[in-house]
DNA sequence: AATTTTACATACAGTCTGGACGGTATCCTA
DNA sequence: TAGGATACCGTCCAGACTGTATGTAAAATT
């Protein structure tokens, strides 16, 4: 996968790109600015000319790769939600395996993704799809991809500790359950103004799963990753 | 606190109104109309225009109660905590002395509350709240009263199954998760085009929660109100 | 090297918003 | 019942936003 800067050796002092450089620069460009504003001034506060100003390009620029707001807002949800896709992975990875596997999982979820100014980007997202249908869809579609690398990593890493009582459906619905407390936590935070006060939140969570699963024994590898995962794109 | 209307027994055919009747009932339409287009129309898309069009009244008149759009939606959230505030009461009278306590709770909660447009509203004023600290500090300050009513409520009808593992902090932190898990859900339910779906959610935390708390028994009088509960406003 | 296509820039048009203002109707008080 | 206060109305205005139209440079194609 690496390429090499083909015929062309003398790339240090050539200030010549080819147009689809150009195009993905540019479009890299306006979606994290695009992101940045969701995050910072909310999703009526992103117009276009704060976007392309936080970018330092032109209306132009703009107009031309996206013409009009909603398909800009439409890729930024794309682009954010394969981020938040990568983030989740990463995640996964970075817990160990010792036995409190369940409390670090929870914990390393709010701190790396939840309580990151980027998921208030997906926040804002969350609420504008309310009202635009095919924002909606959108968000919709690339859910499930999100939820194909969470639903093998689960039964991965965890088991019943009574599988009579205790399903493996119950098992996944337990993290979808986890992801909603966290969304919910995520919007009402900031009225919430203690830290430690969140930390004990997660850790009951922890604790209160913790009578219906338990860490796999000898699980030492990483899950098995989605054929969803490595695709670079759609 | 029955207020027997004074002196003017030809009320029937009095077509004048006190000042005070007047405003009280502008100011009415204008919080309901608010309220309404918060719900369907989002933040964002509540101008004071269209607000005042569908109060069906004049610009002026908005003008002359709220001097500007940040106290109207001040107001419109005050009015809606309190209306939220009655309706959790009412939810929580609502709900049996069966030993399914639980369960009936976490659902009258969603299909009562939380799943309902009002709370759309809700939903929108919290977002917005990210950004406009004046919204954060009214909607913390009102959240806190919400909590009052509900936290003598909690222990008046259940109680921990080994208080030895479970503190009564336990349970009330129970709740608030559950109210945490609720506006997840209420922000991504659209996304989750399954009716079943959802109410399975909600049956799960009910079992789950089983686990740590179940309800007292021969409860049968509501729990008593706390002071926030009858005071009318501010 | 000529020409076509793509990438980017600037200027403008039409719409909408929030707030201000001048005027009128209704109510209260003395 | 007269005069002041309060409630309400309709319009105007400056600013901002989105989308479009037009022009220029850069790259690709022939």
């Amino acid at each position: 996968m690496t390429d090499s800067p083909p015929p062309s050796p003398t790339s240090a002092a050539r200030p010549r790109r080819t147009q689809a450089e150009r195009s993905d620069l540019m479009r890299t460009r306006l979606l994290e600015a695009t992101l940045q504003s969701l995050a910072e001034d909310g999703y009526a506060g992103s117009t276009l000319s704060s976007i392309v100003r936080r970018a330092g390009v032109s209306r132009g620029a703009q107009v031309h790769h996206y013409p009009n707001k909603q398909a800009l807002m439409l890729d930024a949800a794309e682009d954010l939600l394969r981020r938040t896709y990568r983030q989740l992975g990463e995640m996964l990875l970075s817990i160990g395996d010792e036995d409190d596997r369940l409390s670090r999982l929870v914990e390393a979820a709010w701190d790396q993704v939840f309580s990151t100014p980027l998921f208030n980007a997906y926040t804002e997202l969350l609420i504008a799809s309310l009202r635009d249908h095919d924002l909606a869809d959108a968000l919709r579609e690339r859910l499930k991809r999100v939820q194909q690398v969470y639903a093998p990593a689960v039964e991965h890493y965890f088991e019943p500790i009574d599988p009579a009582r205790t399903s493996k459906a119950d098992l996944h619905a337990m993290f979808v359950q986890l992801s909603f407390f966290l969304v919910g936590l995520a919007t009402q935070a900031h009225l919430m103004n203690d830290r430690a006060w969140i930390r004990s939140h997660l850790d009951l969570w922890a604790r209160q799963a913790a009578q219906m699963m338990r860490a796999r024994k000898g699980v030492r590898l990483p899950p098995p990753r989605s054929e969803a995962w490595r695709r670079p794109a759609v």
